[in-house]
DNA sequence: CGCTTTCTTGAGCGATCACTCAAGTATATA
DNA sequence: TATATACTTGAGTGATCGCTCAAGAAAGCG
């Protein structure tokens, strides 16, 4: 019987999430929100309940992605090739909102106030940390690299570097790529 | 013929710097930092010019004690033990207000709005990649390390891991310090 | 003491914050 | 076409933001 939204739900997700991601959650205000989504704020509220609802659908997304798009390098180029080009991958596209990681962002941003979203940040940083040292597990068993190491360890120093080179690719003046590719290298000597 | 301040202006700066870095730029409130200094706005601002003013002066103290800091262990320990023992020091310290680098959570909070405190961040950031390069253009000098890779190229690196580090100490349920061993060991092979 | 100069106080400024809600509008069903 | 059921609008909420300023208090000097 009713109306329908005129406005795609998962587009308006998107947006916030490039919005969340480039200025924070502080620096995002409810206006910059209204005029990216076009929307007032009735229908913001109707439709997200809150910023922190809306910070999270848009936070989760953004994991979800960075997920994806480790689990694709990995079924087309197999473990340790993907984790040696995610890197690169995650720091190249210019169109990108920004170069650091959102979650590095929120937990750094959000964490001293003890909000929620600093602690759901984390956990998707952990969910990554799995990924990672499954990668590195399978490129074990395949002998592509040193069986001794311990995955976890492994995966722990290679997202501190990862997160280390996204921080380092939002400033000015630094050769992030070549960051990147000594990350991969180092790779290559385990 | 006036009046004295009542307060120790280097004091305040120092508690300042500690809120600051703590909870951020946004995060760190006029009523925050009242509290924290017990000052009321008028004496804040008779003392201090403005919010931006007084993080700019902790920050500067920030950077002056970090590279303080890295001077220090290189005149006791040589270059290489002090590049080694940096990172350590930067994560173990327990009662200190964050485990990450304000230079970077200053970055990456306000790059995005073109905060000058976000450019004068990563000129502090440059300084200290300018002084790691010293150390290591020393320790080739000396025949520490190989003298083959640019020490430039050496410093960035550093600095992406020592950035990536201070982040990862921020989580919960990471052993940062073993991380920094991890970092460490990788300068006894160059 | 009296005068000058500075520091301290705190009420309150306009702007912006996240958010609400009553009224109006559009649409799918009956 | 009439009605019910959303969705949309935007003025406006109280709270908080960074900050101002006039008035009062304190300290150095004669």
């Amino acid at each position: 019987m009713p109306r329908k939204p005129n406005y795609d739900r998962n587009e308006l997700i998107d947006r916030s999430r490039d919005l969340f991601w480039r200025r924070g959650w502080a620096g995002t205000s409810l206006k910059d929100l209204e005029a990216a989504l076009q929307m007032k704020p009735g229908s913001f509220y109707a439709a997200f309940g809150s910023k922190d609802a809306l910070f999270e659908l848009a936070m989760n997304k953004y994991a979800a992605d960075g997920l994806a798009r480790l689990k694709d390098l990995a079924k087309e180029h197999g473990p340790i090739k993907a984790l040696q080009r995610f890197p690169k991958m995650a720091i190249k596209n210019d169109d990108a909102p920004a170069k650091a990681c959102m979650l590095s962002k929120t937990l750094l941003e959000l964490q001293a106030h003890d909000h929620p979203l600093a602690k759901e940040a984390n956990q998707h940083l952990l969910t990554m940390e799995g990924h990672f040292a499954e990668l590195f597990q399978r490129a074990q068993s395949s002998g592509e690299i040193d069986g001794r190491h311990d995955p976890l360890v492994l995966a722990r120093r290679y997202q501190s570097d990862l997160l280390g080179l996204r921080v380092s690719a939002e400033r000015e003046g630094v050769d992030a790529m070549a960051i990147a590719a000594e990350i991969a290298d180092s790779l290559a000597r385990l």
